[in-house]
RNA sequence: GGGCAAGUGGCGGAAUUGGUAUACGCGCUGGUCUUAGAAACCAGUGCCGCAAGGCUUAAGAGUUCGAGUCUCUUCUUGCCCA
């Protein structure tokens, strides 16, 4: 028996694989799409698994008739590449093209059944030309504004974060503390879809509830009320939202933004200035605000309460933003926590308005945010808070004071970025001060290549030649928006372009995005749950407006969001992590450093990461154990959703059961008939079906590591019948159908083995039998607990397991002279007999 | 603080609609082969017990002929939002 050779295989294979098409003339659309990768440089695991599961999808549907789009790209702008010349003195484009050469060449070592024909990357200026094309139909449909506003500023990357980019208050990528920043951006307005998004979740039925949960969450639909307040000192009026107009007898001050309008009364006082100054080290995002030190600056100045003969102070305050609401709240201290610290800290009234059922009549030693009925606020007295909001509107509303309003957490999307390497943004400053898009022939706006990246900010600010232009059509002088476009722009309509990738016209074939979209299947990770998702269903929304020929509203009809890779940590006695190979592990607890056989310190599994250094580089796996064991390996050990842990000794064995299943090939080619009976053959024929039946429906389930747990059983069972009185014929057969359901798991073993058995046709699957006659065990249970188990064959009554029973089962002992009061049967499953004692 | 998941051997995990708990893999133990090791193959492996048998799905209660699965309480862990 030969040796299963998988490097010279697995390279014989890949060259076809490499031009695989899964579409065809016939059959229903499949569109798998797996998020495409960064090029970083070189693959990790999790890209392994996220392209394994992909692949498996991809080859499944193909096998079972459908026309499949499966392609892949490259996410190929971001600031990586810029901080990477700047090391290495390569320009981002050359850096770039040669990772994506390098993970291209890993990929296809993996054996993807990816047409790279259809390659795709956003730098490429084919791509984001078409990117420009529909910047600018958006800024036409009204969809793009330009607002000096608060932002974000990431200090150390030198540049503007979207919300969504700041995490605990600190730049995602970066890490710096986010400071707050005015600049002029450039915002797509995601607000006017906000409703739309929020509803539109609804039908995403093949999305998991928790990104539809967490999506729900981050646009953030509240109801409130505008109420307006009258100022004694003159005759100003300040609105405010609130989405807790029920607490109105509780309000014991107003709090506004240093921006709010009324700021201009104190532009010349130096207290104010250096106020507004200190509110601006508060970073933009709700947790900032939450966590920050409330500061206030009395203005001196008072509101009438609407309700009440009551003056109110009024106070600028830094935990209040422009941007949200009106930029004005009322202050109900008892009621909302922020309101309480700051009525604490400036020793302002604190009245309670909701009554707390459980601590009755007790001084707040915090805000009650809870339900209760309504005090001390004269015609709301009595009322829950949901009905005492009600009333509570509809009293203003009628009293022509303020009026109802929904109010949505989720904001315009910032996408100006002061980068080099993005995607121009194709606008133009003329000399006599208008702003205009660049003429759409006019495109792309291509990026300069002779730039300095040396320098601090952006280069292209100050690349004159660059800068200056003239816009066509008026014939005025202009500068150019040096800006560039955040690159979830670039990620948030890949998936049309591949639909039509080498399409010169514009964006897309209108024709053929509508043959293929939605994609049916999506895979990747959870960490893109909110940002990726919703603006590439904002994408389609707004492209929506901008072609009525789209025949779709939702991008992905599927979801699926696959776990981590995840890995043990090492570190040395001094605190410095090991990469695994650096280290032996003497048994499951301990581990000695390779150099100097010190103690080595291990730290629980977790996410793969440069940083801890606990990555396990996927190619040097591929070599030594080959593409389908590293593959099998990946999707063996846990479900797919669920993090997996990375294990050597778990692609080990791998590597050897495709080995064993290699040779269950070869002794099933040369195995000597012997006689054959045919209950046997039958009998071997029907369990061989039942697998195939339970690979099926695993593999529909994306339950991939239980489909591997059968093949392994197949394999048992196989081996185990070889000397059986079965023919070659069953014997052959079933082996080649147990290869054509391994294929979308190991293709180069399996279309070894095909060629092997000499199989003209590779691409089909074998037909499940409906009917499948078993043996089954029926299990036999006195008072609910299993006394026997039986085997039987095809239905059988209760009659005729009773009488079986009795005759040949160890059971019978506990139901012989025993009064049977009651027996439960269900068939082919149990029967249980309830006896008294 | 709020919301959502989840908790099964030494480990990763299976268990259809409420119907044999611990499939499959790793690890471990013993054996065959070998000078030895590695590899390969065979056998065993939830816990207690010589055995018969009993116990066991984070803990406790409930519904049921029957609960890992359904309900309630508690604990723990993870994720998201604050």
């Amino acid at each position: 028996m030969e040796r299963y050779n998988f490097q010279a295989i697995e390279k014989k294979w890949q060259k076809s694989f490499s031009k695989k098409k899964l579409y065809r003339e016939k059959g229903k659309k499949f569109y798998c799409l797996e998020m495409f990768p960064y090029p970083s440089g070189k693959i990790h695991m999790g890209h392994v698994r996220n392209y394994t599961i992909g692949d498996v999808i991809a080859r499944y549907k193909f096998l079972n008739g459908f026309s499949v789009l499966h392609p892949m790209g490259w996410d190929a702008f971001g600031l990586p590449a810029e901080n990477a010349s700047k090391q290495n003195n390569l320009h981002p484009k050359e850096w770039t093209n040669q990772n994506i050469n390098n993970m291209k060449k890993q990929l296809q070592l993996l054996g993807l059944a990816i047409d790279w024909d259809q390659e795709i990357a956003t730098c490429d200026e084919e791509y984001y030309k078409h990117q420009q094309e529909i910047f600018i139909d958006f800024y036409n449909q009204g969809l793009v504004s330009r607002k000096e506003t608060y932002v974000n500023w990431d200090p150390i990357e030198e540049t503007v974060l979207a919300n969504e980019q700041v995490i605990n208050g600190r730049g995602w990528r970066s890490n710096a503390l986010v400071e707050r920043k005015k600049l002029s951006q450039w915002f797509f307005n995601i607000t006017k879809f906000s409703d739309q998004l929020l509803q539109d979740l609804e039908q995403l039925n093949g999305w998991p509830e928790k990104v539809k949960l967490m999506q729900k969450n981050w646009i953030g639909k509240s109801h409130g009320c505008e109420i307006d307040f009258q100022t004694y000192e003159a005759d100003d009026t300040i609105k405010i939202f609130t989405t807790r107009p029920d607490t109105i007898f509780g309000a014991s001050f107003l709090a506004l933004s240093v921006d709010h309008p009324l700021n201009k009364r104190f532009l010349s006082n130096n207290k104010f200035i250096d106020f507004k100054k200190e509110c601006n080290k508060t970073g933009t995002t709700e947790e900032a605000l939450a966590n920050a030190d409330k500061i206030g600056f009395n203005t001196g100045m008072y509101a009438k309460h609407p309700f009440l003969n009551k003056k109110i102070p009024i106070y600028f305050a830094n935990f209040v933003l422009m941007d949200y609401g009106t930029g004005a709240i009322f202050g109900c201290p008892a009621h909302d926590q922020r309101d309480f610290d700051f009525a604490k800290k400036y020793n302002l009234e604190i009245i309670q308005v909701v009554e707390d059922a459980q601590n009755k009549n007790k001084k707040l030693k915090e805000a009650f945010l809870g339900n209760g009925k309504l005090i001390n606020s004269e015609f709301l007295n009595g009322l829950e808070v949901i009905s005492a909001k009600e009333k509570i509107i509809n009293t203003i509303e009628n009293k022509k004071f303020g009026k109802r309003k929904m109010q949505f957490r989720l904001k315009d999307w910032g996408i100006s970025r002061q980068r080099y390497w993005g995607c121009p943004i194709p606008m133009l400053y003329l000399e006599d001060g208008s702003i205009v898009p660049v003429d759409k022939k006019d495109l792309p706006v291509k990026l300069p290549d002779d730039i300095d990246l040396n320098i601090k900010g952006n280069p292209l600010e100050v690349h004159e030649k660059w800068k200056h232009t003239i816009h066509k059509s008026s014939g005025k002088k202009a500068i150019r928006e040096t800006d560039t476009l955040d690159t979830f722009v670039d990620s948030s309509w890949y998936f049309l372009r591949f639909c039509s990738p080498k399409y010169k016209l514009s964006s897309f074939d209108i024709s053929k995005v509508n043959y293929w979209m939605p994609v049916d299947q999506y895979i990747g990770g959870i960490e893109h749950a909110i940002l990726h998702l919703l603006y590439s269903r904002f994408f389609t929304k707004a492209l929506k407006i901008c072609d009525e020929k789209i025949n779709f509203s939702e991008p992905f009809k599927n979801l699926f969001t696959q776990g981590m890779v995840c890995h043990e940590s090492y570190q040395d006695q001094s605190g410095n992590w090991l990469y695994p190979d650096e280290i032996i592990k003497t048994d499951a607890k301990t581990a000695i450093k390779k150099t100097d056989k010190s103690i080595v310190k291990i730290f629980p599994p977790e996410s793969m990461s440069k940083s801890k250094k606990n990555t396990i580089d996927p190619e040097t796996m591929i070599n030594s154990y080959g593409a389908d064991a590293v593959r099998w390996f990946i999707l063996s050990d846990s479900p797919p959703e669920k993090d997996v842990q990375w294990s050597d000794t778990g692609v080990i064995s791998a590597n050897k059961f495709l080995q064993r299943f290699w040779d269950l090939n070869c002794l099933v080619k040369n195995r000597k008939e012997n006689k054959i009976k045919k209950k046997t053959d039958d009998e071997f024929c029907q369990k061989i079906s039942s697998y195939i039946k339970k690979i099926n429906s695993s593999i529909n389930e994306f339950r991939f590591n239980v489909s591997i747990a059968y093949f392994y059983e197949v394999y048992k069972y196989f081996i185990n019948n070889l000397a059986n009185d079965i023919s070659n014929k069953s014997f052959t057969e079933n082996i080649i159908n147990i290869n054509k359901l391994m294929m979308p798991f190991t293709p180069h073993l399996s279309h070894e083995s095909l060629e092997f058995f000499g199989c003209k046709n590779f691409d089909t699957w074998p037909k499940v039998e409906n009917k499948i006659i078993e043996e089954i065990d029926f299990a036999v249970q006195i008072n609910g607990k299993t006394r026997d188990v039986l085997k039987i064959k095809g239905e059988i009554d209760e009659k005729t397991i009773h009488k079986k029973i009795m005759l040949e089962s160890k059971a019978k002992k506990y139901i012989l002279d025993k009064k049977v009061i009651r027996t439960i049967f269900v068939k082919n499953k149990i029967i249980n007999y309830i006896i008294s004692n």
